[in-house]
DNA sequence: AATAACTTTCATTTATTATTGAAAGTTCAG
DNA sequence: CTGAACTTTCAATAATAAATGAAAGTTATT
């Protein structure tokens, strides 16, 4: 009884992780990465580069790239153990903060450069026919388009950033 | 002078195409599809399959399954001109629309396979330790707020499909 | 029913991206 | 300063994903 409970609880968890793995592929991040950020969402304590390395039976080379990555964006932080040299990681573990984050690197990392380019292209001067016309029309909509839904996020970062608001954030909750 | 505008106009063009293209890997859509989108959307008029071909220099095979797939994704379009047998492909382009249309689809395609296995997941009975306790209660926050998430998307097509909300819609512009 | 004008499929090839692991780098205790 | 404990880097390799193109499929016309 107590080993197919035991079972269960192992599958659920590998399933989560393949299928939060197979998720962040499909979203342009890398399996590995979101399957180490997955295990370690679920993971009540902090996990070492050796437990990560075992549990999802990566090299040690992958599992220190993946885990400077997910700090980079901000979304995983090191944790030390007193009188132990080695790191511990620990997964950002509130939904709301972990939308700002990645949202927040996304634009900052894609949306920006995007927006930057529509710009430059958005204003071709003196379009000398109906194709070019068209050219300048569309993708100054797409440059307004994509700038309103980065203003957004903008937005809704600038809100969280401010004490007053976080204040008022704790307040409500 | 006239020869220096076209230059412009056309790279231009090449650089939105590119860029469109490298942004839609970063999302985990193939770089061309996202390519082919890009052209048919700062493109006034149709193109043919053989038009395709030639502005992005792809082969007959690649331009046929990418269309074929954006045609899945509901933002790219047949039309045919009349006396003519080829097929010609013209791209959703009212913005609003094409970001429902991607919503609708990521959706279906990959948040609701998520969330069925989240439920699944998360309904792990009779958690027996500390560690079990944080795996349900984690994956149940992370349904939830995917759920709700989710449900946005649905809420905003429900209302696009409306008929009454869409005459409401089309009267407001 | 034969042909011409197209489009789709899919086994093969090519390009891209991720992973490994051993060597180099870092840090700290003694 | 040295060495042990640990992390990072990166050239090589493996895995994955995308592209090709020729053959098969489809459809309209005569």
């Amino acid at each position: 009884m107590l080993y197919i409970c035991g079972m269960e609880f192992k599958e659920a968890k590998l399933k989560f992780i393949e299928s939060w793995g197979a998720l962040g592929g499909q979203w342009g991040i890398n399996k590995t990465m979101a399957q180490i950020h997955a295990l370690l969402m679920v993971t009540d304590e902090s996990l070492s580069m050796e437990e990560v390395m075992a549990e999802l039976n990566i090299s040690r080379g992958n599992a220190s790239m993946n885990l400077r990555a997910l700090m980079d964006w901000g979304i995983v932080y090191k944790t030390y153990k007193s009188g132990e040299r080695k790191e511990y990681f620990v997964a950002e573990k509130d939904l709301n903060e972990l939308a700002i984050k990645i949202s927040q690197e996304r634009s900052k990392r894609e949306i920006k450069p995007a927006l930057k380019v529509l710009k430059e292209v958005s204003s071709l001067k003196n379009p000398k026919n109906k194709e070019e016309v068209h050219f300048v029309k569309q993708t100054t909509k797409l440059y307004k388009f994509v700038g309103k839904a980065d203003n957004v996020i903008d937005k809704i970062i600038e809100y969280k950033d401010n004490w007053l608001s976080q204040l008022f954030t704790k307040l409500i909750k």
